[in-house]
DNA sequence: GGAAGGATCATCCTTTCGGGTGAAGGAGAA
DNA sequence: TTCTCCTTCACCCGAAAGGATGATCCTTCC
């Protein structure tokens, strides 16, 4: 943002140099005061345009930051009902893990990841782990 | 777009208008030159930096499109070496159906199913559905 | 101190998935 | 035309997932 005001500062600078050149061909060539006129729109337009662009970009560069860095929101797990573990295991399906896999990252028994995943499957709704899969990032759930 | 650039004449028609009055002001009332050509930058600069941001807003609206409307990358799925059929069967997958519900949503038997969806492990180097979903995901094939 | 809910584990049973293999018809390329 | 790939379908079998139910232990809340 200051990059881009700093640039903009600069280039105003060279086009104010660049019309006081203009000013002294206007008295020796004797050019058209329209014609002074129109170049002097022309560039700063562009500079605003190139100004604008440059704001936006900026702009849109931290939306998809923000797209990208998935940040859960409390408001919608308290909605759903699901609780810490069941969140986690949800997130470990959504990954691809078995059911196996998942009670081996979490240091529990293969039947209690099959408890968890039963008792989210009722609160999410779905007869299957990918229907959870897509209820969960369809809420913000999980990434 | 074209409303952008329409909007964009008609200011500049406007801004010629001002312009003339202006130059009766500076005959009548002789402002300097350097009065004038400032009213001029800065009403020119401001019109483009207003275009520059209206026209990257709809650029970010269709990205923003693209994004929610997914749009399948030829190159990426002709690397993956998934066909047409692979690809539906991954589609309906990630949506959470099962296989027969995939069998009856392309009106197919549940075994030409299993057979596409075995084909596509093999090509995702992926042993479960889920783990599909997530790098159909990744790579961009799925949206 | 009891009620409620979470986390843990178990058993039994059914359904779904996935692996392996084979095969037939069709479209397109060498 | 032969060969390759895609699509379709079938059968068998083992593994994984899912449904139902019950139980224990723990924390939190009233």
């Amino acid at each position: 943002m200051k990059k881009t005001i700093l640039w903009y500062s600069l280039a105003a600078a060279a086009l104010i140099l660049l019309l006081k050149l203009l000013e002294y061909q206007l008295f020796v060539r004797s050019l058209s005061l329209e014609f002074y006129l129109a170049v002097i729109a022309a560039l700063c337009t562009t500079l605003g345009v190139w100004a604008g662009i440059r704001l936006t970009h900026r702009r849109k560069a931290v939306e998809v930051r923000a797209v990208a860095m998935f940040q859960r929101d409390n408001k919608v797990v308290d909605a759903s009902g699901l609780s810490k573990r069941e969140l986690e295991v949800l997130e470990l399906m959504a990954r691809g893990l078995s059911n196996q896999e998942i009670a081996d990252a979490l240091f529990v028994s293969l039947n209690t990841v099959k408890t968890h995943a039963a008792n989210l499957f009722v609160k999410l709704d779905v007869r299957r782990r990918t229907q959870a899969i897509e209820r969960g990032k369809m809420r913000g759930l999980i990434p």
